[in-house]
DNA sequence: TGTACATCAGTGAACGCGCGTTCACTGATGTAC
DNA sequence: TGTACATCAGTGAACGCGCGTTCACTGATGTAC
C-alpha cells in the first residue's frame, strides 16, 4: 500500500469514528485533519469535498460487510450442509462477532447517512441504497434455500425477512447506542435466530 | 393553549422537520426560525440555547409515545381478554397506524439522538436513556402476563424481548430510510407479530 | 374604575469564532530517453 | 548512468460566509390596590 493511500484510509478511519459519534455536520474537516495528523489542504488532496468523504466511507462499508458475510458464511457452509442451520450458525456467529468487539460497535456508518439523507448529494443517497439492497439480496437468497427445504410454518414475504436480518442489527445498534449497552445488538440478533429456528425447523413431535 | 405555547410548538415541530431529515447539528436556528416565522431571538426566547431544544424534543417525543401506545393497549384490550391475543392485536394496530402515515413515518428523534449522543449534554442523553427504557418496562409487563398464561417454546428473556418491540421499530425506520420506501417498518412489525405467535400461542394439533 | 407595575412574547442589531473551500507553492519519488 | 520532466502527496495562508449567542429594548397583556 503506497503512502497516499495509507493516509486517505487514516483519514476515513478517524471521520468515520467522530461522524457515528457526532454526525457528519458537526464532524469539522479541521477535527479529522488534527486527529489524522496532516493538514487541512492534505484533507482536500484526498477528497474533492467533504461529500467525497462521505461517499468513499459507504463504499469502504460495502466492501467490508460483504467482506465479513461471506466469511460467516464460509465458516458455516464449513460446519453444515444444510441451509437452515448453516443459517442459524451465521447468526450466532454474528452475535459472536458483534460480542467481541472491545467498547461494543461504534454504529453503522448507513444508518447515519439514512438519517441525514437531506446532507448528502445524489451519489451518496444511491451507494446508501445499495448497500442495504446488496444485504437484501444475500439475505433472501438464503432464505429461499431454506424455504425450498423447509415450508414456512408463517406465510412471510422472503425478502421482507432478509431485510429483518439488517433490520435487527440496524435496530440493535440504535439500542445499544440509546442504552449505552454493547450486548444490546447480539442479544437481537439471537432472538431472530429463535425466530428462524421457530419459522422454519419441522416440529420436534 | 397560549399564545407563547403555540410558537414553541411551531418551533419544535419546524425542528424536528429538519433534524430528522439532516440531523442535529446541520439544521440551524436561522433556517428554524425562517419556517417557524419568529426572529432568531424569538427562538432564544423559549430555548436557552440549542441543547435545550434537543431536550425538549425527547421529552415531548416520551410523551406522545406514551399516548400512542396507551390507545393502542386499549384499544387491544376491548377487543380480547387474552394477553397474548392483546399482544398481537396491538402489533397489528401499530402495523396499521405506521402504514396510515401519508409519506411514512418521519423517523424518531431518539435513533437520531443516539447517533449524534457527542453533541448533547448530559440531560439530553439522560432523557434518552428514560425515554428507551420506559419501552422496555411496557413491553416487558405485557410479555410477562403473556408468559404466565403461555410458556414461551424457547428460552427467550423478557427484557431482550421487550427491547425487540423498540428495535424491531427503530431498525424498521432506518431500513425504510436507506430505502426510501415507507412500507418497511410495518413490514417488519408485522414479522415481529409472527414472532410472537411463534413464540407464545399454543401448538395445533 | 383607574393607575402602576410586572410579566409575556417577542424584535433588531451586533459579536466573534469556526467552518468548508481555494490557491499558489514544494519536496520526494517515478519514468523516458 | 545522467538529465529532464511528470506525478504524488502533501503545506501554509487566506477567503468569506453562516453560525450560535448576547444584549438592550418594546408593545401587549395580566395583576394589585
Amino acid at each position: 500500500m503506497s503512502r497516499g493511500s495509507e493516509t486517505r484510509d487514516r483519514i476515513m478511519d478517524v471521520a468515520q469514528d467522530a461522524i457515528l459519534a457526532k454526525g457528519f455536520d458537526a464532524t469539522s474537516i479541521e477535527e479529522i485533519v488534527a486527529n489524522a495528523e496532516i493538514t487541512k489542504s492534505g484533507f482536500f488532496y484526498h477528497f474533492k469535498d467533504k461529500n467525497a468523504l462521505a461517499h468513499a466511507l459507504i463504499e469502504r462499508h460495502i466492501v467490508i460487510e460483504d467482506e465479513i458475510f461471506d466469511d460467516l458464511e464460509a465458516r458455516a457452509k464449513e460446519l453444515s450442509d444444510d441451509p437452515l442451520q448453516r443459517m442459524l450458525i451465521g447468526l450466532k456467529l454474528l452475535a459472536e462477532l458483534l460480542d467481541d468487539i472491545p467498547d461494543g460497535h461504534p454504529g453503522c456508518i448507513v444508518a447515519t447517512a439514512a438519517y441525514q439523507d437531506r446532507l448528502f448529494d445524489k451519489d451518496v443517497r444511491e451507494a446508501n441504497l445499495r448497500a442495504v439492497l446488496g444485504w437484501r439480496q444475500r439475505f433472501k437468497r438464503q432464505f429461499e434455500e431454506i424455504a425450498k427445504l423447509y415450508p414456512p410454518k408463517e406465510d412471510v414475504d422472503l425478502a421482507a425477512l432478509a431485510d429483518m436480518v439488517s433490520s435487527t442489527v440496524e435496530g440493535g445498534l440504535v439500542m445499544s447506542r440509546a442504552l449505552n449497552n454493547p450486548a444490546i445488538t447480539s442479544e437481537q440478533v439471537m432472538l431472530l435466530r429463535s425466530y428462524v429456528k421457530l419459522l422454519f425447523a419441522p416440529r420436534m413431535h
